[in-house]
RNA sequence: GCCCGGGUGGCGGAAUUGGUAGACGCGCUGGACUCAAAAUCCAGUGAUAGCAAUAUCGUGUGGGUUCGAUUCCCACCUCGGGUACCA
């Protein structure tokens, strides 16, 4: 009989349960090694082939490393608040608990088929209660907390109160929403809910005013990262900017850490490119333009001080607070009719009409503080208000889109560098910071470079202003109007916001009879009965983002069931922080962020010992799908191959891929996929049904979606896995395709023949050959070697030949397969587990050790050496492994005469390599 | 537009980083075993020429560095990802 995997598999799955064998605890002789997976949203569709692809490959890496003499944490959890729970209840009416429960336990089901090594004691659900408490206490810390610039860390709130206190905002250097100043006596003179709403303004988590991203349909405000070109992330609906009063978190206060903190953590590159541009530093200066007739000035950031010669005209953000105020009484109708036109606009409007140029004249004049002249003050919205001041210095010659409105306004265009080529400034601005000044005063002449750096220090001298550090990175809006969600442990009492106090945690989600806004467009919380503290203060109708349950997650696992703290000292001091983080990379903007953020706050109150959660990040590439068409003959319940479908006029259909093998279509199963197509003909070509196929999205739509269930039922988990590896390199993105799992499943039965063949063990003990060591040792080399690099896919093969060789040795040494058994664990345990216990263990190869490899066994007699004359291969000398220079030397001299001359041609120069190649040139 | 990655047989992909390109698997061809099929095993499989040994060409294109380049440099083509009036 061939090897069994149904009854294995699920024999080893019980086994495991039952002694509770991944059980981790927080102590121990050993290292720790912290190896987390990105938990899953538990969609009601159940898991796809694709998900358990980084599952697989970190859980890969967590046997191995426990095989090393690890104490390996490998946790796993959910997240269980989302949209489509909530729509689902929405529709249905069904509380949103239950389908998330429902998932959640499919979702348990469907992992702990393919084996993985998790300690389900630690399981985490965001959605739960005794979970979420902590969600909340981190939020009223945040809100207890402000942003010290001087100390660069987070410090609490009543320090800020006694310094306001005692010098008001004097000698104060704190992240702020907006910049303010005050006297001592002036902060003492105000009521409470005036300081209140004062020191919002520093709160980590704070209350304010601010423009969001509001999306009408689904009814609430996002945050930056889930928006794409203008359209919610969820949904694809339309987003417009909206001013309204939410939470938000000073994320921005930490831009400067968060990308700092890139260089101490092992990410891949591209990952951290990515976060630097959302981080979006840049190095300029802030400087002041006197208005004309007026005591007003105008602030403005620029990274480009050397072009100030060339400054010939200003504009202001629509949004911004100088439109209302420098806005001219002439021009007042104007000015109101663009406003009007500008807020009509959707942000996906603003975004794919880009070089529309659009504007209208404030009526104002500034002047330019180094050549004296009057310049016209704009309005347009090519100008962002929450970027820098929200008013530009226009420098039409040397920036493209101050080029562009120029052009549309005629106004005026200074070139002030000269690049040494005659660029054409009729066609086009010239962008490049390369080049010699000129038209500009006390810098003609300096390169750009210099230039910048001149005029900046002029600047300061003339107190026009400061050098200054602008970020991209937005504060994160942190409400929700939405049902499912953790509650704010806020209250209202004069309309200011309060925390509650932390025994009062967690503050439960209610329940509610529909999970609708109500009539009055509250959010849905607003329906819940008695939603109010004990003294009768409203509580917060808003819910928690998304990001909220997955930002401090990694913490929980350490100690799960603490409820005293977030997580114990001791176990955060044991586990420290994530070694090994695997999960996707389009969490980059979003997850990775925030939970970064949230990690550096927690650091700063001495929650967390480490700064940065993740120290080491993995991306799973994604697996697509690959989508089966069938082409239905016009008119006709006929269908043809793909072969011979360009001889008819055909329509192309998807076909659900579970009923196609290798390309191959089951055309019966296809008679009972669907009625109609129960009476179907087919025109074969050799007999057979061939499909054609494209790589798409693996999606219910378009039926590629491939059930890990299904692969598991036919070939088993360990092929599964092994196959997952085998598809290709673990961060690429690759189609899913079953062609090639059987050479797989070959490879797993062959393994299996060297331990049982006719149902009987042939395992012997008989000492090995010196051949078979090598295999084994290689073998051992090479999967180690690969582990350590996560190039899983390149070990699949070196299992294959190891198999194939001890095969053609017909090798059934007890001393090559035991340790090869280990080496196999990490891939397919169940089977390793078999042959463990064949092999007359009674434990788990779990508690085996991960053999070394021994370079004796490697070490080759001798090699063959190319000789390549000119480049060309001619003869191999064979030489001691690694043959020094001498040796090499010798071996030469005792060749033939064919060195000196080779093809006729002498000799002129032999290039020897150490242990190499030898190389003559003639 | 800007910033990252990639382009290797019929296909997925190796080549651990400058040293015999195409490992391994799939597919295909032929053979063994079988009444037959499945399963299994063996051999072949980049292109061109040749019975053959072998020769020539060959890692997106064009140049360069090097005794030697899939690997390094320059330019271009192309696919994918990120980001975008960020001053």
């Amino acid at each position: 009989m061939e090897y069994n995997f149904k009854d294995v598999e699920k024999k080893w799955q019980e086994y495991w349960r039952e002694h509770k064998t991944y059980r981790v605890e927080n102590r121990s002789d050993k290292p720790k090694f912290y190896v987390l997976d990105m938990f899953p949203y538990p969609s009601g569709a159940g898991l796809h082939v694709g998900h358990p692809l980084g599952y697989i490959a970190s859980d890969i890496y967590s046997r191995y490393k426990r095989l090393k003499g690890f104490n390996v944490l490998h946790p796993m959890g959910f997240d269980a608040y989302g949209l489509p729970a909530e729509q689902y209840a929405i529709q249905t009416g069904q509380h949103p608990a239950v389908t998330t429960e429902q998932n959640i336990a499919r979702y348990r089901e469907q992992l702990e088929k393919i084996g993985f090594s998790f300690d389900w004691e630690r399981e985490i659900e965001t959605c739960d209660p005794h979970y979420y408490k902590w969600t909340q206490w981190a939020f009223i810390q945040m809100f207890n907390h402000f942003y010290c610039r001087d100390a660069q860390k987070a410090r609490p709130i009543s320090e800020l109160v006694k310094a306001f206190e005692t010098n008001g905002t004097d000698g104060v250097h704190a992240a702020c929403t907006v910049p303010m100043e005050f006297t001592a006596a002036e902060w003492k003179a105000r009521n409470e809910k005036e300081q209140q709403e004062l020191l919002l303004n520093y709160r980590i988590a704070y209350l304010a005013e601010t423009m969001v991203n509001w999306c009408p349909q689904l009814g609430t405000v996002l945050a930056n990262d889930e928006v794409k070109d203008g359209f919610s992330e969820r949904g694809g609906f339309p987003v417009v900017q909206k001013k309204m009063r939410q939470w938000s978190l000073r994320v921005s206060a930490y831009a400067q850490r968060l990308l700092d903190g890139l260089e101490t953590i092992d990410w891949a590159d591209s990952l951290k490119d990515i976060q630097r541009n959302w981080i979006g530093r840049s190095q300029g200066a802030e400087m002041l333009f006197d208005l004309k007739g007026s005591e007003e000035k105008i602030e403005v950031f620029t990274t480009r001080p050397d072009t100030v010669f060339g400054v010939t005209f200003m504009v202001l953000a629509p949004e911004s607070e100088y439109t209302a105020r420098l806005t001219a009484p002439e021009q007042q109708e104007a000015v109101r009719e663009y406003l009007a036109y500008v807020t009509k606009r959707t942000e996906r409007e603003r975004q794919s009409e880009v070089k529309r140029v659009t504007g209208v004249f404030s009526g104002s004049y500034a002047v330019n503080p180094f050549t004296g002249e009057e310049i016209s003050v704009w309005i347009s919205e090519y100008v962002l208000a929450g970027y820098g001041t929200g008013a530009i210095m226009a420098v039409p010659a040397h920036d493209s889109r101050d080029y562009a409105f120029a052009r549309k306004f005629n106004l005026p265009i200074v070139p002030v560098i000269d690049d040494g080529q005659g660029h054409d400034l009729s066609e086009s601005s010239y962008d490049a910071k390369e080049g010699r000044m000129i038209n500009s005063g006390f810098i003609n002449g300096l390169e750009v470079k210099e230039a910048i750096r001149a005029v900046a220090e002029e600047v300061e001298k003339r107190s026009l202003g400061k050098s200054k550090i602008n970020y991209r990175l937005r504060d994160a809006i942190f409400s929700r109007q939405r049902y499912w969600g953790e509650p704010f442990p806020v209250y209202y009492k004069d309309d200011m916001p309060y925390m509650l106090d932390e025994s009062k945690l967690p503050l439960e989600l209610p329940e509610i009879d529909k999970y609708l806004p109500t009539e009055t467009g509250e959010p849905p919380l607003g329906r819940a009965k008695n939603w109010e503290t004990e003294e009768g203060c409203p509580l917060e109708l808003n819910t928690m983002p998304g990001f909220a349950g997955s930002s401090a997650y990694y913490l929980r696992y350490m100690d799960p069931h603490n409820d005293r703290a977030l997580v114990g000292r001791e176990a955060d001091a044991y586990w420290r922080s994530v070694d090994l983080y695997m999960g996707g990379a389009e969490h980059a903007t979003g997850h990775l962020i925030y939970s970064r953020f949230w990690n550096h706050f927690l650091y700063d109150i001495g929650i967390s010992v480490e700064q940065e959660p993740f120290r080491k990040l993995i991306n799973q590439g994604m697996i697509q799908g690959r989508s089966n068409f069938v082409y239905r003959v016009q008119g006709s319940n006929m269908f043809v191959s793909a072969g011979l479908k360009d001889q008819y006029e055909t329509t192309e259909l998807h076909v659900d891929v579970n009923i196609v093998h290798n390309d191959i279509l089951d055309t019966e199963a296809f008679r009972k996929w669907r009625p109609e197509y129960a009476t179907a003909e087919f025109i074969l070509e050799e007999r057979k049904y061939i499909c054609g196929w494209a790589v798409e999205k693996m999606s219910k739509s378009m039926f590629n979606v491939v059930n890990p269930d299904d692969i598991i039922a036919e070939y088993g988990a360990d092929t599964l896995r092994l196959y997952e590896m085998f598809l290709g390199p673990l961060e690429a993105h690759k189609p899913w395709d079953t062609q090639g799992i059987d050479g797989v499943f070959k490879f797993l039965r062959k393994f299996w023949r060297l331990f049982v063949q006719d149902d009987r063990p042939v395992v012997t003990e008989e000492a090995p050959s010196k051949e078979e060591w090598k295999v084994l040792h290689k073998t051992i080399k090479k999967v180690a070697w690969d582990i350590e690099n996560f190039s899983f896919n390149t070990s699949i093969p070196a299992f294959m030949i190891c198999t194939n060789e001890l095969t053609a040795l017909k090798c059934h040494k007890r001393a090559i397969l035991e340790p090869l058994a280990v080496v196999l664990a990490p891939f397919a345990p169940h089977i390793a587990e078999e042959v463990w216990h064949l092999l007359g263990h009674n434990d788990s190869v779990t508690a085996a050790r991960f053999p070394e490899w021994d370079e004796a066994y490697l070490a080759e007699e001798a090699f063959d050496y190319p000789v390549s004359f000119n480049g060309k291969v001619r003869f191999k000398l064979s030489l001691p492994l690694a043959a020094g220079e001498a040796e090499i030397k010798a071996a030469v001299l005792a060749a033939p005469e064919t060195v000196k001359y080779l093809e006729g041609k002498p000799v002129k120069k032999m290039i020897i390599v150490p242990g190499k190649i030898i190389n003559i040139v003639a």
